[in-house]
DNA sequence: GACATCAGTTATGGATCCAAAAATAGGTTT
DNA sequence: AAACCTATTTTTGGATCCATAACTGATGTC
């Protein structure tokens, strides 16, 4: 199966993360029909799910509008992923870590940080990175004990710059870029640590501090600001 | 405007959490369109927003069936409320409160203390608590600065007993509830005072608490559990 | 007897149609 | 000239239609 409506939701997604709508602009069905070749119904299913996600809002009595982000948005959906990912990591340190678990983050931390401490990183390297990382924030999220903390953690990463895979923007700049990665891969490793001692309060901490990365840590090691903050 | 499909979505939003719709029951669009006198059409949306709140999930490749919430899941929506609602006092408090809010707030706590410290109290007077203290929590979601946090929580309060307004189920035991409320008064009071002095640590996690207060307080006055936690 | 395959049935997704509500534009009145 | 009312156009929401994918059950073969 297709479905087109899926296709619609992800195609509008990329439309508006890059900006071919603005915010603020008014989305009409036929019109975002006519532009993916479909008709409107798929439209309208993908127009309700954006909204939901809170790419969209309604305006007034009728239509859509691609939803204003400002800087202070962009911080709250940052900071709401590290309060988020902080109770999912509590919660495992309080339950303890199956052996499985704990061998699956170990080898995480053990890939990452064979990759990260070359000398020189490609921006392929660059791109493996960010899946262990992926990979790292699954496991934690997805092993809380139950699914409403990965359920509104997937939601939130629907915001702009709010998912954990936006750490890496700035390519031209791969060698700042690798300190602040290579910080990242610290934290990662203080996380993991803290989980297998239990230490509960400590791995929420941590993982809190973590969400921070992409946004407050740039600039310490000379990167350029990607967003005005 | 009527939106029959709103209608879908809180109809069966009641029907979930009433149990007419059970945990792991398929729903057909046909069935429940019939059922609720309307065509596919509205049902259909209805499905799709359910499933992003929570309530649905698919089956396999076909169908929605109602989700099972086990009693960690509901510890969980209640802690994430937690996290998040810390979150919004936090930066209510590093941001500081605007005299017009200050004077909301307090004049929340002034209400909601004259009712609770009566001798005795009518199931009305609790509905009347009720209300104000879903005022307190608005004020401080929706003045945190973004409307992600807001979204997030209102998201997450769908699931079922998530929400603040879920802090009085047992109308039996008038009085054993009174000293539950009188509890959550002082701690909107502890919170008031703490957004004020700009204390945002205490304030977070004075909210964090306040979130356990349906779940975890009940049994130390005397209130049988409601759920089985 | 069990498993696989094939036909029949059912359910869903997408497209189209229709009616009603809302925006817009134009004209009239004060 | 501004405001209000009306008529036209636009847009959306709901219903229906159609094709296709998924489930069910039966038959046949190994």
């Amino acid at each position: 199966m297709t479905q087109i409506s899926h296709t619609a939701i992800t195609a509008l997604r990329k439309h508006i993360r890059d900006g071919r709508y603005r915010p603020g602009e008014k989305l009409r069905e036929v019109q975002v029909a006519d532009m993916l070749g479909v008709s409107r119904t798929p439209v309208r299913l993908a127009f309700r799910t954006l909204e939901q996600e809170g790419l969209l809002e309604r305006t007034g009595k009728q239509g859509y509008v691609v939803r204003e982000v400002s800087a202070d948005d962009v911080l709250c959906g940052v900071e709401i992923r590290g309060v988020l990912e902080g109770l999912a990591a509590r919660r495992l340190a309080e339950k303890g870590l199956s052996a499985e678990l704990k061998a699956q983050l170990e080898r995480c931390v053990q890939e990452g940080d064979e990759l990260i401490n070359q000398p020189e990183l490609s921006q392929e390297d660059i791109e493996h990175w960010g899946n262990i990382n992926a990979r790292f924030h699954a496991l934690i999220v997805n092993n809380a004990g139950s699914r409403a903390i990965s359920d509104a953690i997937s939601r939130n990463n629907h915001l702009p710059f709010a998912s954990s895979d936006s750490i890496t923007i700035d390519t031209d700049h791969l060698a700042q870029e690798q300190r602040k990665l290579q910080v990242a891969q610290l934290q990662h490793q203080l996380v993991v640590q803290a989980l297998v001692m239990g230490e509960s309060t400590r791995a929420e901490m941590l993982m809190r501090e973590h969400a921070y990365i992409g946004l407050r840590y740039g600039p310490l090691f000379g990167v350029p600001e990607g967003m005005a903050l």
